[in-house]
DNA sequence: CGGAATCTTGAGCGGCTTCAAAACCTGTGG
DNA sequence: CCACAGGTTTTGAAGCCGCTCAAGATTCCG
């Protein structure tokens, strides 16, 4: 029992130590398998770009017309839903790939995504990335298994969404953004999020957020902070 | 208004014409525009299998080792959530393809199979439609695109799920199962469904589903049968 | 004509949301 | 250094939506 808690904390960690290398260039699953010399070609296609908080990169419905990659920082990826209502879908950390709508012959973005912090990312016009794609089949291939990623991800949060209580779904949430996005510290996992973001997440009331994160605070599962969250004991979240 | 109405019902049987169209030759979306040659080369490494109600043609987390195209009949794709309870991810109708997972290098199927009625499919071992992939792009930007459309599928789903009251979600659940699996008739639109996969899809208790349909049969919107629902004026589900 | 599956209906209850208000942090500018 | 203004979080009370449970009605099929 008490092995199969560190186990599971050793994986998180590992988990998290693959995303940072990840992060060290962060073209890499778009360009993995790319000979040097290709990779120099397409890369010197793309133009840098500077994020600021709540910068939009782009909005649900557009033309999709660029494909990203974030190099540096945070970014929400979500929908207005009918009544107004905010849909977070992901939050997504370094090396990951927006507006892969691009790829379809004539479609639009099916989200808003928006910048949380400072940050960078490397963008391409869409024809400029097609024709890389068309060009290098080692690419389309890429681009096919970031997207079977997606669905696999969005496959995942569907269950969790119906799925359990509130808290359960709270405690998953939690767990999956300390994989994605969290930074390992000396005995713990610290997530930079906002219970209003959490909430999004998890689809429960910020309210609601806060009397749970109060309640396992209390039992020492986590600590937090205004816009952080420690976590102490991921085991304890995931046998939920 | 009462033009926007028309146009609501128009839009919906287009949609439901084009998918007739596209199960004419059930392949269509995978092998679309790839040459009359290569196209009987690719069919011919495949073979036919025939399914039978509530047979399971793959199961989560089994090593996806072959892809499926749905030619005939429905399939139910979802999952087995940790609480024991079926998550609904969709109803698949002719032309769909199963199975994506084995695009990865080394994946595992993400959801479990079952066919609803009889039906019939087309198969390819992993190997063999990876290889016909990496020898005709067309072949894999056409499962770009089928996944992509699955990103966007799901997305839709994940805002349903979490937008408003069981009222809309069972709504929109039945307007988007019309252009996917319904049938249009003189003056309305079927769908063969049991109130229980409704409530799946919807994420509610199917007393909840029977409920509404009732209050619906009654303002006249729906009628419906044991097993099967008439959707009579989509529009008024619509504007919810 | 049973018997099984499906659907209906009602009553009670509980988890979560909503609303309102207060407490709390954090950065800013005087 | 302090005070203030902004956003964030906490807490309590009330209410409601949809679930659970139980029982009955209906339809289908052998």
């Amino acid at each position: 029992m008490r092995g199969r808690a560190k186990d599971i904390r050793l994986w998180i960690a590992d988990a998290i130590a693959k995303d940072r290398s990840r992060a060290r260039d962060a073209t890499n699953r778009l360009l993995a398998g790319v000979g040097p010399d290709e990779r120099q070609a397409i890369v010197a296609r793309s133009r840098r770009q500077a994020l600021h908080p709540s910068q939009v990169l782009f909005r649900t419905g557009e033309r999709a017309e660029q494909l990203f990659v974030l190099r540096k920082g945070r970014v929400k990826f979500g929908r207005l839903s009918s009544a107004g209502r905010e849909v977070v879908m992901g939050i997504l950390g370094p090396g990951d790939v927006l507006g892969l709508a691009c790829f379809l012959p004539s479609s639009d973005y099916i989200g808003t995504a928006e910048a949380l912090d400072r940050g960078e990312v490397r963008v391409w016009n869409r024809h400029v990335i097609r024709r890389f794609a068309h060009k290098y089949p080692q690419v389309e291939g890429n681009v096919l298994q970031i997207t079977l990623a997606y669905v696999a991800e969005f496959a995942d949060r569907l269950e969790r969404l119906v799925s359990g209580t509130a808290e359960q779904r709270l405690a998953r949430t939690l767990t999956s953004l300390g994989v994605g996005i969290g930074t390992p510290s000396h005995s713990s996992i610290d997530i930079v999020i906002k219970n209003e973001q959490l909430a999004s997440l998890a689809d429960i009331s910020p309210f609601t957020v806060s009397r749970l994160l109060k309640q396992w605070e209390r039992d020492g599962v986590i600590s937090k902070g205004r816009g952080i969250v420690h976590i102490l004991s991921p085991e304890k979240l995931l046998l939920e």
